[in-house]
DNA sequence: TGATTGACCAACT
DNA sequence: CAGTTGGCCAATC
């Protein structure tokens, strides 16, 4: 029996992600679901945090930091060096945080799914 | 080598 | 409404 059941190739999605990441605009966020969903494994959201934790550890360098969850929240926050590094990573480009969150979240959203661009 | 954890998320209770 | 559960699976313990 295979054992991925949801299009998941982990060295080869892992890259993908760092990809996508790559793309994400200036000033604006994205999401990890809309990451996973972009890449054919919408069920496998927790891998695209499990890949920013790789490239992290890896020493590649992405703007992980235009990566927050669902809501808005930065709950990637504590794998970066000092408490609010990530937050003030993304007020340096603008975007306004307020109690770990974005606060205008669905304007900032680049959803990679209605863009159309190459991973390159 | 088995169990647990976790930068997630939708569905269910 | 908040809390729980199921799916997912690499990394860590």
């Amino acid at each position: 029996m295979q054992k991925y059941t949801n299009n998941l190739n982990s060295s080869i999605f892992f890259e993908k992600v760092y990809r996508v990441v790559h793309k994400i605009p200036y000033g604006r966020i994205t999401s990890y679901g809309a990451i996973a969903e972009y890449l054919g494994a919408k069920k496998s959201s927790r891998m695209v945090g499990t890949a920013l934790t790789n490239s992290h550890k890896n020493g590649i360098h992405i703007p992980a930091h235009r990566v927050v969850n669902r809501n808005g929240l930065l709950s990637g926050r504590a794998h970066f060096g000092t408490d609010n590094e990530m937050q003030m990573l993304l007020e340096s480009e603008g975007i306004e945080i307020k109690d770990f969150q974005v606060v205008e979240f669905k304007k900032l959203f680049w959803d990679p799914n209605l863009e159309n661009f190459s991973l390159d």
